[in-house]
Formats: structure tokens, C-alpha cells, sequence
DNA sequence: GTCTATACGGTGATAGAC
DNA sequence: GTCTATCACCGTATAGAC
């Protein structure tokens, strides 16, 4: 082996090694917010759950505050693949589409309280943080106009009884509720009970789509 | 005037005088979570805006903690105070009740951008504040269950096409995403564009009651 | 890369005069 | 009730050894 290859060969396991330890560290910062919300989530209680000192912490992501902003990326990649790959793999039909978008909101990966948790403690604070409003904006945007975009094709093939946008927040609507159900709701409130109403109501909205 | 009068019209004064203050320094909290969030709302800031002095805010509500949960008080009862006035001044067909509610929840005093972005704040801390569940959770528990029963009751007048509990999911659902499209939607969202989609989903779920 | 130790600023809360 | 002054603490970020 040549002492290039192995140059790049340590240097991709340093970078491996880096990832590993981000992930490490975004995780234990789920863990705080999830348990102890953003406010009193610190850089100590994040290096004692990570098992790293607090400053290694800092060392690998400069500060605080960039820490947050990738957490929030993080969750909201998590997400976004999450709709996008199990998109690919649905049918052409409208119906067909939506329902796996649907589906996808409710996957184990995104519908649990941990991370529904964290979810709704950045949102809370993304109106006075304009990092967070970006990087929420832009999936929030993708997803809601994907499904928009389903509601108009679905209506030109067998037209619903609600306007293309007014079925479009309904449906994203009763979507947001059962994740707001999972977190706030009754404590025997499941992942399996979620999916039932929304079927419920896009069957109502499009009565001829099945 | 005697003496025992007068003392009461002076502690009278007294606690109105010691009320406005409340109100006074509550409403800068407002103003500080709406444009700074929870996060980086101070003592400080908070007294800054109200006018007086840290010493006295504290003084008054005896310690941050107390300011914030009785800010989210305020809010609360604002909200609960809104929602019952309208009901109780609504006709008796459910439908006409659910109606209500409706426009109660879009009413200039909570549906505004200020309130909101206060309501999304405490909300996002409330699950790792049990003080912030316990006041949200009263008022919220209160109107989804009025919402439910009034579903029950326009059912059993005029069959919907949906299960009752998941009529009113629906309803609260896209109620909320109301108020989440007035705070981060478009520029141009305002009051008057939310109720006409509520009441297009009311009309295609109990499509006789009208 | 990882740690410990520490400097620095901000924050909540108190004391005491008025 | 209201203010100013002050304190003790905590949280972030940095420095420097390894």
C-alpha cells in the first residue's frame, strides 16, 4: 500500500472517527432537550450524557449555538429523507402518494416521543431564532407543498369534496394533532392509533379515490 | 366617611394599584418571549420593557419562575374566558355552537401574531415544565372536549361522514394549523382568511346541518 | 482529539435606603 | 412599593497540558 492510500485512509477514518463523535453529541443533546427542554439544557448536562468533557464538546462544534442549529438539522434531515425515500418508492397514484406520505409521518424513526418532543421545543423558540425558522422552513415548506401538489393532481382525477388547498391543511392539520396526541395526549395513546383518522378523513375528502 | 371605609377604599386602591403593576409587567413578558423567546427572556429585559425596576418586578411575582407561569395564566384564561363567552351567547343547535368555537378561536384578542408566538413558546417548554402542562392541559383537555361533545350531539342530529372523535380531531386540527399558518406562513396570511377553510371542512364533514 | 482548569459575563435574587 | 447596589452562582467559551 502506498503511503498516499494510506494517508487517505486514516484521514477518511478521522473524519469517520469526527462523525461518530457528532453524532455521539447530537444525541445526548436530544436526550437533554427531550428530558429537560432547550432552556435548561446546558453544555455540562450535554458533555455528561455524551460521556465527553464539555470542552471536547465545544471543540467539535465551535459553540452552543451552532450545536443547536445542527441538532435541528439533524432531526429535520432525519425527517426529510424519511418522506422523501418512501415517496420514491410509492405508486403514481395521487392517492397512493399521499397515503405514503402520511405513512411516513407516522414512521417509528419520526413519531416517537423523543423526538416529537425535541421537535416542538425548537418550534417553540423558531420564531425569535431565525436560524431555526430557516432550517425548519425549508422542509416544513417542501413537505406541505408536496402534499398540496398531491391534492390538486388526486382532485383532477376524481374531484374531492374539499377545495385542493383546503383538504391539503386539513390533512397536514390532523396530521400535526396526532403527533401533538402522542406527546400531550393519553398516556395509551399509540403509534397504531394515529393512522387510522387521517385515513379517515382523506377517504372523506376523496370518497371516489379508492 | 368613616374611618374602617376609608381603610377599605385605600387597600382597595391598594391591590388595584398592586394589580395593574401585575398586568404591566406581565404584558412586557409577552412582548419579550414574542421577540425574543423563552430562552432569552431576562429579569432585566422583562423590567427594561415594563418600565420598572428589576427589584420591584421581582417584588411582585417573587421570582421568574412564578412571572412566567402566571404570564402563561394570563394567556390561558384570556383564551378560556373567549371561548366561553361566545359559547354561551351561541344559539342551541351544535352546530351553530361548534360555530362558535370556531370563530372564538380565531378572535382578534388570541389570533394575532403576538399571542401566538407566546402560546407556541410555553408550549414547546411544556413538556419538560410540568407547571406549563398542568395550565395549558386544563384549558386544552376543556375545549377538545367540548368540541367532541358537540360532534356527538350534531350526529345523533344529522349523521356526519365521519366518526364523531375523528370530526373533532380534524376540526381542532386545522383550527391549529390555522394559528401556525398566521405565525411562519406566508407574509399575507391574515385574520380573515382563516375561518373559511374551518368552515369548508365543517360543511363536507356534516354536510346537512346547515 | 481530549482533558482540566479557569476567565468572563450574564442572570436571578437579596439587602437596605427612601 | 420602588429604587439602587450588590452578591453568589451558573453557563459559555478559552487556554494550555497531554
Amino acid at each position: 500500500m502506498s503511503t498516499v492510500t494510506q494517508k487517505n485512509f486514516a484521514s477518511r477514518n478521522r473524519r469517520r472517527q469526527s462523525e461518530f463523535r457528532k453524532q455521539q453529541v447530537i444525541d445526548a443533546t436530544i436526550d437533554c432537550i427531550d428530558q429537560l427542554g432547550i432552556s435548561q439544557t446546558t453544555l455540562a448536562r450535554i458533555a455528561e450524557r455524551s460521556g465527553l468533557s464539555q470542552g471536547n464538546v465545544v471543540f467539535h462544534f465551535k459553540n452552543k449555538d451552532t450545536l443547536l442549529e445542527q441538532t435541528l438539522m439533524h432531526l429535520n434531515e432525519e425527517h426529510l429523507a424519511n418522506w422523501r425515500d418512501v415517496l420514491a418508492q410509492a405508486g403514481n397514484h395521487p392517492r397512493d402518494r399521499l397515503l405514503a406520505l402520511i405513512e411516513a409521518s407516522f414512521a417509528p424513526a419520526v413519531f416517537n416521543r423523543r423526538k416529537i418532543s425535541v421537535w416542538f421545543a425548537f418550534w417553540g423558540e423558531s420564531r425569535s431564532k431565525a436560524a431555526y425558522m430557516r432550517i425548519c422552513g425549508a422542509n416544513d415548506q417542501a413537505f406541505s407543498n408536496t402534499v398540496s401538489e398531491l391534492c390538486i393532481a388526486l382532485h383532477g382525477l376524481s374531484p374531492g369534496r374539499l377545495a385542493p388547498q383546503t383538504a391539503a391543511t386539513s390533512i397536514e392539520g390532523i396530521i400535526d394533532a396526532q403527533w401533538q396526541n402522542l406527546l400531550l395526549g393519553p398516556p395509551g395513546f399509540k403509534r397504531g392509533d394515529a393512522l387510522a383518522p387521517v385515513i379517515e378523513l382523506l377517504d372523506c375528502i376523496y370518497p371516489h379515490a379508492g
